[in-house]
RNA sequence: GCCAGGGUGGGGUAGUUGGUUAUCCUAGGGGACUGUGGAUCCCCCGACCCGGGUUCGAGUCUCGGCCCUGGCCCCA
């Protein structure tokens, strides 16, 4: 037998609707921020990638050659071919511009909890605004997106510059191993390496300020630096607003085109791979060819959010089964029509068996059973049973629409 | 790419020292049953992940691969 690919999933219809009701909420809180949501092509021209990434995501990524000779790749993200968008079109729009995707990508990895192949982001790009605000708003939107997915997460914000300025007196390959000893705690490793290197003292003020949790503590370690009247307006936005996060200046994230504030999401109840949401401020447009735009953004790993929410059962909506004879079948459409129009869902009985077997058929599903015969037909009437209750009454349609709808769903 | 644990009908399972027709539950389909319920009864469908090896004989032992689960690496 076929197998799906490695790494994909199939969605049975109980988990695509609850994966379209988390969706939803998320599109539902961008709008309301003012967001729009845009679409890219599921592939680009490889050098997208590259350009943004780096040779070395090649090997993670799905390439393949098309008829044409063109060397493309299936998208493993979204923000370069969002931003490739905003150069291609949207230059003359007024700005900021405020977008946002739900989209799938792909890559190549080892498959693990919350990590395939194909996977689903939501992301925002807030794009040619460059203000303390502009970045705080980037964060209240993420933290409401995730808010309204239902999941108990923590969130850490926090400012390359802190990191920056105590990693200028080493050389960039140093500053790079010294910033992945800090992303994995492993601060004697880090202690080792630099002692090795004669920066001894600098380990200490890196491991402080990678557990730093205060902001002018944080400034203590640095000294001031240009940025820092910046900054303290961003936390205090943050403040005001009421949103609950950790300072940390030990963010690093991974890519270098990030400019300034970083931020980070981690779902409480996930493992190993307990990431739900990254983003910061950067510049990527000058790279696509066009001018030099400050951006802020943030992608949210829809699939790890599905995974910390956990089984839930999906809200059920109305549902009506038609049971219906041979005599009733051209009202039993015409009564199904109208229960569809005021938003019902109405299957129609498909077996023809007897009423008994259609309710019984029915009642699997739906909390109502209409029933409709002869006698129904010639009266213009809906027989309505309620399958919770058993109670069942003869009613003109409009009465039979208006029981269904004010009724209670299971 | 690396490590660990797994893989028996759609889902969940039993399977003795290697031994006849692979167990049970559930789900699914059909019927009893064309004007009133998810029941019941009967019937049906349906599996040893794939390939090599050992053996008279492999679901069972062995090797390789594939896939799943968790972790490492990476994480744009």
């Amino acid at each position: 037998m076929l197998q799906k690919p490695r790494g994909t999933r199939d969605f049975l219809p109980d988990e695509m609707e609850s994966r379209r009701e988390v969706e939803s909420r998320m599109r539902g809180v961008a709008r309301s921020w003012g967001y729009r949501e845009i679409c890219t092509p599921e592939f680009e021209e490889l050098d997208l990638f590259t350009i943004r990434s780096g040779e070395g995501i090649i090997q993670e990524m799905y390439v393949f050659e098309d008829k044409g000779g063109r060397k493309l790749a299936l998208r493993p993200e979204l923000t370069a071919p969002v931003l490739r968008m905003y150069v291609n079109e949207g230059k003359t729009l007024p700005k900021p511009l405020r977008w946002f995707y739900f989209a799938d990508c792909f890559r190549y990895e080892r498959p693990q909890k919350g990590r395939y192949r194909q996977f689903w982001q939501f992301g925002v790009e807030l794009i040619g605004a460059d203000t303390p605000i502009a970045e705080a708003e980037v964060i209240m939107l993420a933290h409401e997106i995730l808010s309204s997915s239902g999941i108990s997460f923590t969130l850490h914000v926090g400012h390359l510059s802190f990191m920056r300025i105590l990693l200028k007196e080493l050389d960039p390959f140093d500053q790079k191993r010294a910033r992945m000893f800090l992303d994995k705690r492993d601060t004697p490793g880090l202690r080792e390496y630099l002692s090795g290197r004669d920066h001894a003292a600098l380990s200490d003020r890196l491991i402080a300020l990678a557990g730093c949790r205060d902001l002018s503590q944080a400034f203590e370690i640095t000294g001031d630096f240009p940025e820092r009247e910046r900054i303290e307006e961003l936390f205090s936005i943050l403040e005001e607003a009421g949103i609950c996060y950790t300072l940390n200046p030990g963010i690093a994230r991974g890519l270098d085109y990030y400019t300034g504030m970083v931020f980070e999401a981690f779902a409480d109840n996930l493992g190993a791979e307990n990431q739900v949401l990254g983003g910061g401020t950067y510049r990527l447009a000058h790279l696509f060819g066009g001018e030099d735009t400050p951006s802020c953004g943030f992608a949210v790993g829809f699939d790890r959010i599905m995974v910390a929410r956990g089984e839930r059962p999906a809200a059920p909506g109305k549902s009506a089964g038609v049971a219906f004879t041979p005599e009733g079948r051209p009202w039993a459409l015409r009564v199904a029509g109208e229960f569809r129009k005021a938003g019902i869902r109405t299957p129609l009985d498909l077996t023809g068996k007897s009423i008994g077997q259609q309710l019984s058929g029915i009642s699997r599903f739906a909390e109502y059973a209409i029933i409709i015969g002869g006698k129904e037909r010639d009266s213009k009437t809906v027989t309505l049973k309620d399958l919770r209750s058993g109670i069942q009454k003869n009613l003109s349609l409009d009465d039979a629409l208006h029981e269904v709808c004010s009724g209670d769903t299971r």
